[in-house]
RNA sequence: GCCCCGGUAGCUCAGCUGGAUAGAGCAACGGAUUUCUAAUCCGUAGGUCACAGGUUCGAAUCCUGUCCGGGGUACCA
């Protein structure tokens, strides 16, 4: 970050000096060789203005006087293009500080800001999906990004335990329950059939008896405590915890919602018609209005969430964080127009959308629902996968893309599954960092100098990058971003290992100037793996 | 119909705030192990960046249209 602020104050100086204000340029790095570490367009951008050949501004740019000559030197090429070569001893300087911060490298120290992420909040009617773990995995892993950026982050968990599908799943355990205890009743229409509630209505028979109404709040609560605690079990093998679940019932107990509705009735922004209540929602440049309270009194997931949102504002987060699937893309905007309404701010809120996983099984998508319980659930992926794996193969696409998750294949392969590349690389410091101890002594005063190979330059320049990434990072909320990162770092690592011999008796000042650039290798990749949430093991 | 995603190598995908010669893994083929973990590395081959226009000095990237695939369009959540 510093560096970038050196390159733009030269570039600065120069328009300063040439009284030239122009702001529509910018400092690239460049991934191919031959043309420097970084270039700007800047030149080429000028061009129109100053009426010149864009070659002929970055030449003059070029032999501009540069106050920094000891981080980088300067040249041109075509067809514009300002090229800055960053020396050596930059990136050593770089190496130095990694091995001296260490796991706080990257790391932003605490901002005393807080940050609330929402995630998961499935409700409890059965257990979680394949679909949820990516919503899971997603949630957890930005909670972490926020972390390492200096928030104090909330995790939370939003269920409804009050509406419609609660009831459903209640008269559904009663069927279960009926049939146990010889009794005929159907299955409520679109009811949960999952033998998950079989093994709970044997449960509820167990401990409270064969003689149950079907109107026994048991079969709500009980069936619901099941569930959650089957939810949460299944979210820590993950190694996932929530600080804070929120029930939707709160708000219907502490008037939030009628606050909500006697709000939009003030402002006339909702009206009654066949008997419900609707959000004039057309009035404020949607197509068309939606119902807040249905005509049998009950309210839609709507109303509910508009006071939920308007608690979490009100709450004094600096950052709110949604993460959604890509179902509630429409449903969203009324809630944040809901809080508008409600003169509540939303500027600070982030939605994070993602897009489905369809499950491949012997080459054949499975279509899932919970009701119908063709599902496969994140418990039996977890009995077949480790966490590790199943952690990465859900960021291997970004959040906005489909993802195929392909059963037989996270298994078939996972040996070959790229999150060991990254933790082999690990592996491989951690035994060779082991082996120097035994075999050399570490020089008191290290000569980083001594690094010029390409590889090594090449990977310190990697490791130079890392908290520009978290950076990155946090403004996209794609942990994706830090997985193809790591995988770079992890393979610049594993050619120059296999080019140059770390441990060599005979030149014990090379061997301990490589031994820290293997060391500061670690830190990178230990911190990058712990954001993610993968283990980063010292052997394999 | 309308809205949101996606279409890049045989397969799975990176790259997308416009930048120089479009990358990786898998699969194929050929090499490297008396040497710090070969779960690695090196090399060969593989491309009309869906298609057509447009903007620009410059487009995989931005805009428009078309085609194909996925999802959403409830007084379900």
């Amino acid at each position: 970050m510093k560096l970038k602020k050196l390159m733009h104050d030269f570039l600065q100086d120069y328009l300063d000096e040439n009284k030239i204000e122009f702001s529509e340029w910018g400092v690239n790095v460049n991934n191919q060789e031959g043309f420097g570490d970084y270039s700007s367009n800047i030149a080429l951008k000028l061009a129109k203005i100053l009426k010149k050949a864009p070659i002929e501004i970055a030449e003059n740019i070029a032999i501009h006087p540069n106050a920094s000559e000891s981080v980088f030197t300067l040249s041109a090429s075509q067809p514009g293009f300002v090229n800055f070569h960053i020396s050596n001893d930059y990136y050593l300087k770089i190496l130095k500080q990694i091995i001296n911060e260490s796991e706080n490298f990257g790391k932003k120290k605490k901002l005393n800001k807080s940050a609330n992420v929402e995630f998961v909040s499935s409700n409890p009617t059965g257990p979680l999906t394949v679909g949820h773990g990516r919503q899971a995995i997603l949630g957890d892993m930005v909670s972490n990004i926020l972390t390492w950026n200096g928030y104090n982050v909330t995790r939370e968990y939003y269920y409804n335990d009050a509406g419609k599908q609660m009831r459903v799943l209640a008269e559904s355990c009663y069927a279960k329950y009926a049939k146990q205890v010889g009794r005929d009743v159907e299955m409520p229409e679109n009811g949960y059939v999952g033998t998950y509630l079989d093994e709970i209505a044997e449960k509820i028979v167990n401990e409270h008896g064969k003689d149950l109404e079907s109107d026994n709040p048991i079969f709500r609560d009980f069936t619901e405590k099941e569930i959650f605690a089957n939810i949460e079990n299944t979210l820590e093998n993950l190694g996932i915890k929530f600080d804070v679940f929120t029930k939707e019932g709160t708000f219907y107990k502490n008037g939030a919602i009628d606050n909500v509705l006697k709000i939009l009735k003030e402002k006339n922004l909702s009206y009654e018609k066949d008997g419900a209540v609707w959000f004039k929602t057309s009035s404020l440049n949607k197509e068309e209005d939606k119902v807040l309270v249905k005509s049998s009194g009950e309210p839609t997931y709507r109303l509910p969430d508009i006071a939920y949102h308007a608690d979490k504002v009100d709450r004094g987060f600096d950052l709110i964080v949604d993460i959604f699937g890509a179902d509630h893309i429409d449903t969203y905007p009324d809630v944040i127009l809901g809080l508008k309404c409600m003169d509540k701010k939303t500027e600070h809120i982030k939605v994070v959308i993602h897009q489905f996983v369809t499950i491949k099984k012997g080459g054949e998508i499975v279509k899932m629902s919970t009701r119908k319980a063709n599902f496969i659930t994140l418990d039996e992926l977890k009995d077949e996968l480790s966490s590790d794996i199943i952690r990465y193969f859900f960021i291997m696409r970004g959040a906005n893309s489909h993802l195929d998750f392909d059963l037989d294949l996270a298994k078939d392969e996972s040996e070959k599954n790229p999150v060991y590349y990254l933790q082999y690389a690990n592996a491989r410091i951690s035994n060779l960092l082991k082996r120097y101890d035994k075999e050399i002594s570490t020089d008191s005063k290290i000569d980083y100098s001594l690094l010029k190979e390409k590889d090594e330059i090449a990977l310190v320049k990697l490791l130079s990058e890392f908290p520009v990434k978290m950076e990155d990072v946090l403004h996209s909320l794609e942990p994706r971003k830090i997985a193809t990162y790591l995988e770079e770092v992890a393979a610049a690592y594993h050619k120059f290992y296999g080019n140059h011999k770390v441990i060599n008796s005979q030149n014990t000042h090379l061997s301990s100037a490589r031994k820290k650039l293997c060391e500061a290798t670690k830190i990178i990749l230990t911190n990058g793996l712990s954001i993610l949430g993968i283990s980063a093991p010292e052997r394999m």
